[in-house]
Order: structure tokens, then C-alpha cells, then sequence
DNA sequence: TATGAAATACGTTGTGC
DNA sequence: GCACAACGTATTTCATA
């Protein structure tokens, strides 16, 4: 198993995920460490993969894609082979991608600009994955995003 | 309605979306605008809540959450006022909460430490919220928190 | 809104512990 | 692995167009 999660490593990943801009400066202070070990530190969780990236939160409305959804997947033909992943990583209006345990295979997170949008984006689920699909449209947001409670 | 976004803004959205750590020397070059412009349009777009904040991607398994889950509701009492959220937004454990078209109410993203964790986090939704819960196991995650398509 | 310049703060690397 | 110091670069503000 990978080495265990020091303390000091842990506040940083909990520092980043609240406030990813925050500067090395900052960080040191509130892990009480030095500017440089903290620098050192950020680096190895990269490295590692504990951080996988930096990103801003955006607002759904405001950039043109206020249209979220849910998008479950079936297999039409069980026997093919499991690489629906692969077959959907190349649109772009699925964010995210979950493979499940229940019912359904995967479950979709997507974000589109209109109701045709998502008609157009279902079809081209279901031709390039060959599943049949559920569809949960999210009405709104009331929260989304929040900090890792680490 | 607000104001239609500039084609610059959309871009300066996309590029932090995309690394939120990309610095405004980086930013404006890439947006071709100088530095103190760029520098003025992101705080616009901060107080405007375009963009919501900054966060580290972090990995579930590697920070101690390696269970993720998909939690939909639906209210014991239909004729309770609809207050869920505020209801559960103390719970630190759930990062998302949908209100979704369906069957069900809400559906809630959760991570936790383990399968105990995760029976006693679902009670204290039943119980806090006065619904009744059904439950998907992520079982991997092929992908997640990808760029917005802008 | 944009730019360019000036002052301050920060990131980054190397050295020694 | 950490701290300190030194250098170069970035952030931030302001004056000006």
C-alpha cells in the first residue's frame, strides 16, 4: 500500500481544495511550515497524485451551460466489452463519470447549453456506446463543489 | 437578463477552468491582453460569481475518502415545506446536492471513509432531512471534474 | 477598458543543517 | 526533510490614454 498520509500533507491537500489559489506564502502560514518545505511538499502531492489538478468553479448559467443532467447507462448488448469510458471520453459536455453498482453501468454528469442540446448529446451517447440511457434533468444547484471534509 | 459574456471573458473562464493555478502573466498571453487588463477582468468575473472559486482536484482514495456514493431522496412527508438542502448542508461529507425531475427529490454526491461510514451517514440524512434514501455505490471513477466545454 | 510603469510580494532554487 | 537566504518573476496598484 502507498505510504500513509502525514498530518502536515493532509492540511495542505484540505488548504488547496478550499481555496486552490491560494499562495505558497499563505499555505506555510496556516500549515506552520516554511514557504520552501511547503513548496517541496505541494510538489510531491502533485507528483504522487493526491493533487490531480488546479481548476476554477464556474457558474453553469453565466457560461452558457445551464442545462445539467444525470445521465444513466445500460448496455444494449451485455456481451460487448466494457469500454464505455473510452468510447465517451471524447465529448466533451460529460464531466464526469461514474461506473456503478446497481441497475444501471455508469452514471453521467453532463452539461449542456439547451434542451436540444441534450437531446442531440443522448443521441450520440447512445450510438457511440451502443447503452440505452435515463435521463434525471437537474432543475437547480443548491449546492455543488464543496470542500473534502478532511 | 445580465450581460452577454466577451468572448475574452469566455476565454479567461475557460483557461482557469482548465488550471486554476495558470498565473495572470500565463493568462494574459494566452488570452493576448496585458496583464493588469486580465488581472481586472478575473476580479469582474469573481464579484459577478462567473467564477465561483478556486479548488485542488484531489483523489478520493489517496485523502482518505476512497468511497464515493450517489444518494437520491424523497421526502417521508410530501407535504413538509421543501427545506432539504439547508437541512443537510452541515453534512461535510455530501459535496453536491441536485434538485432533480423524477422519481425522486434530490440526489446527493457523497465521499467517505468506508461502507460503516457511509450506513451512518445515510441515517443522518433520514433523520435530519425526514427522507427516505436510495442508494448507488460508485465503484470507480473513469473520469471527473473535466473542463467545461467553452 | 486598455496599457505601462513602479513598488511590493511571491515563487523558486540552492546551500547548509 | 526543513529552514534560510538570494534572485528573478509575478502580483497589484496607479497614472494615463
Amino acid at each position: 500500500m502507498s505510504s500513509a498520509l502525514e498530518p502536515v500533507d493532509k492540511a495542505i491537500a484540505r488548504e488547496l481544495n478550499a481555496d486552490g489559489r491560494c499562495s505558497f506564502t499563505d499555505l506555510a502560514a496556516r500549515v506552520g511550515l516554511s514557504v520552501s518545505a511547503v513548496h517541496q511538499r505541494v510538489r510531491r502531492l502533485e507528483e504522487r497524485g493526491l493533487i490531480k489538478g488546479y481548476t476554477a468553479r464556474l457558474d453553469g448559467d453565466q457560461i452558457g451551460l445551464p442545462l445539467t443532467a444525470l445521465i444513466s447507462l445500460t448496455p444494449t448488448d451485455p456481451a460487448a466489452p466494457d469500454d464505455y469510458p473510452q468510447r465517451l471520453e471524447h465529448i466533451r459536455e460529460i464531466e464526469a463519470c461514474y461506473s456503478v453498482a446497481g441497475d444501471e453501468s455508469y452514471v453521467l454528469l453532463v452539461r449542456v447549453t439547451s434542451p436540444r442540446a441534450l437531446e442531440e448529446l443522448l443521441r450520440q451517447i447512445r450510438e457511440v456506446a451502443n447503452v440505452s440511457t435515463r435521463t434525471t434533468v437537474v432543475l437547480s444547484t443548491p449546492f455543488e463543489g464543496r470542500p473534502a471534509p478532511i
